[in-house]
DNA sequence: CGGATTTGACCCGCGC
DNA sequence: GCGCGGGTCAAATCCG
C-alpha cells in the first residue's frame, strides 16, 4: 500500500470539517490532510446525495442502459494551484466540458482511466478566485496501483 | 497508429 | 407537459 502523494502542497488544499473515511486509504493522502464535502458542495450548488447506493434495478434496458447513482463518495478538495488538472497518480480522462451560468468558469468532468474504475472527478476554477481551483472527487478508486485493476485478483487470494 | 481530447448533442430529474 | 440545469456520450480530431 504505497501512500502517493499529489504534487500539489497540502499546505494550499483548504481545510474543512473532518470527512476522513476509508476514503484515505484509497486516496492515500496523509490523515494532516481534512477532506471537504458539504461544504464546497453547497458554495458550488452541488446537491448532496450522501451515500445512497442502490444496486439499481437493471431489470431492463429501456434504450440507453445509462448508469445510475451509485455509491459515490464525494470529496471535495480546493487547491490553490494555476493548472486545472492536478496530478494526483491517476490517468484521468476527460469526458466533458460545461459552462457555468453566473460565471464565466468552464467546469470539466473527468473520470479515471482504469477499467473498472467509477471515479469521477470534477474540476472547477473558483467563482471568487481563479487561482484557486476545486477538485471534487466522485467515488472510490477500485485500484490500489496507479493503473491496474487486478487487486481484485490480489484481494480474493 | 493508439489513445486522449474536444465539442455539441442527448438524457434525466425536477420544478413550475 | 415543458423548460431548465446538470451530467454524460460519442464522433471527429489532435497529438505523441
Amino acid at each position: 500500500m504505497a501512500h502517493y502523494y499529489p504534487s500539489f502542497e497540502f499546505s494550499d488544499v483548504f481545510e474543512f470539517n473532518d470527512w476522513l473515511n476509508e476514503e484515505d486509504q484509497v486516496f492515500g493522502c496523509p490523515q494532516n490532510l481534512n477532506y471537504a464535502a458539504d461544504e464546497i458542495s453547497n458554495s458550488s450548488g452541488i446537491s448532496r446525495s450522501s451515500s445512497s447506493h442502490r444496486e439499481g434495478p437493471g431489470s431492463r434496458d429501456g434504450g440507453n442502459g445509462r448508469e445510475k447513482k451509485q455509491n459515490t463518495e464525494k470529496v471535495a478538495f480546493k487547491t490553490k494551484s494555476e493548472v486545472e488538472v492536478l496530478d494526483d497518480g491517476f490517468k484521468w480522462r476527460k469526458y466533458g466540458k460545461k459552462m457555468v451560468k453566473n460565471s464565466p468558469n468552464p467546469r470539466n468532468y473527468y473520470k479515471c482511466s482504469v477499467e473498472g474504475c467509477p471515479v469521477k472527478k470534477r474540476v472547477e476554477r473558483d467563482t471568487e478566485d481563479p487561482r484557486y481551483v476545486l477538485t471534487t472527487y466522485h467515488g472510490i478508486h477500485n485500484h490500489r496501483d496507479l493503473l491496474s485493476y487486478d487487486f481484485e485478483t490480489n484481494l480474493r487470494n
